[in-house]
DNA sequence: CAGGATCCGAAGCGATACTG
DNA sequence: CAGTATCGCTTCGGATCCTG
C-alpha cells in the first residue's frame, strides 16, 4: 500500500519523515558502494576496502563508515592480537535493507530506460 | 529479490547505478514535500504550491520542478486564456513510485522504531 | 595499518529583491 | 501571478599531509 490517499496530516508527515529518514541512512555518494564491496568481497580491513571502492578517500571511508556504524548497518570488529586488527563487515540488519535496495534497483532500471535520449547528464548524478 | 549475491561485475555495476539514479530522482530536500503536496491538494498553480509547502522559497520551488518535470513526475499545464494559468500536476508515472516509496517508509518507520534513544540528531536531518 | 587534521572547491539551500 | 537574479551561508566531498 504505497502511500495512499485517505490519511490525516499527522499520518502524512509520519510517512514523509520516514521516507526522509530511510533516504538519509542510505543517500550521500559512498553508503551504497561500500554496502556492496562488503557485500561482494566479505568483511575486509580499512585500507583493503579503499581499494575495493575505487575514488574513495581515507577521510570520506571512514566518517561513511561511522555513520553506518551508527545506523547498525556495520560492525566494526577490533581484534586484539599481536598487531591490532580491525576488520568491517555488514550485520545482519543491513539485509533488512533488501526490500528498500530491490525496489529502488527496479524502479531505477525501469526509469533509466524510459529517460534514456533525454537529457541524461541533467537527470543522473555526474560521473 | 533484493540484490543477490551471485552476480557478475558488470550486472552489480548496473544494480549500483540504478539505484543511485532512483536516489537521486527522489533525493534531495523538497521533493518529496512537493509531491505530497500535489497528492494532497491536487493540481496547484505556482504561488498556491509555496504556499502548501512550508518553507520553500520561490527558486528552490522553481528548480525542483523544473527537475520533476524532466523526470516525467510533474507536467506544467499553462491555460492560455484571459489571464495566462499555470498549473502543477502529478502525471500517472509519478504513481509508479508507489513501490519505492512504500518500501522506503515502511523501512523507515521500522528504523526509526530501532534507533529510537540513541543519538537521534546524529543520524536524522536537520530540523 | 587505521585513521585524524587541515584546506579547498563545489554544490545545496535560504533570503531578498527584482521583472514581465 | 510566475518566476529569475543575486548573494551568502553551510554542507559535502576531494586532496594532501600527518600520527600512533
Amino acid at each position: 500500500m504505497p502511500l495512499e490517499k485517505p490519511h490525516t496530516a499527522q499520518e502524512c508527515t509520519a510517512a514523509l519523515g520516514a521516507v526522509q529518514d530511510a533516504l538519509y541512512a542510505v543517500g550521500g555518494k559512498w553508503k551504497l558502494p561500500v554496502i556492496a564491496a562488503l557485500r561482494d568481497r566479505g568483511p575486509q580491513r580499512f585500507n583493503e576496502l579503499q581499494r575495493s571502492i575505487k575514488g574513495i578517500s581515507a577521510r570520506v571511508l571512514s566518517t561513511e563508515l561511522k555513520q553506518m556504524e551508527l545506523n547498525g548497518f556495520i560492525h566494526r570488529k577490533i581484534d586484539t592480537g599481536a598487531p591490532v586488527v580491525v576488520t568491517y563487515e555488514l550485520t545482519p540488519y543491513a539485509d533488512t535493507l533488501g526490500n528498500v535496495l530491490g525496489a529502488l534497483r527496479e524502479w531505477g532500471a525501469q526509469h533509466r530506460n524510459k529517460i534514456r535520449g533525454k537529457i541524461t547528464a541533467e537527470v543522473s548524478p555526474p560521473f
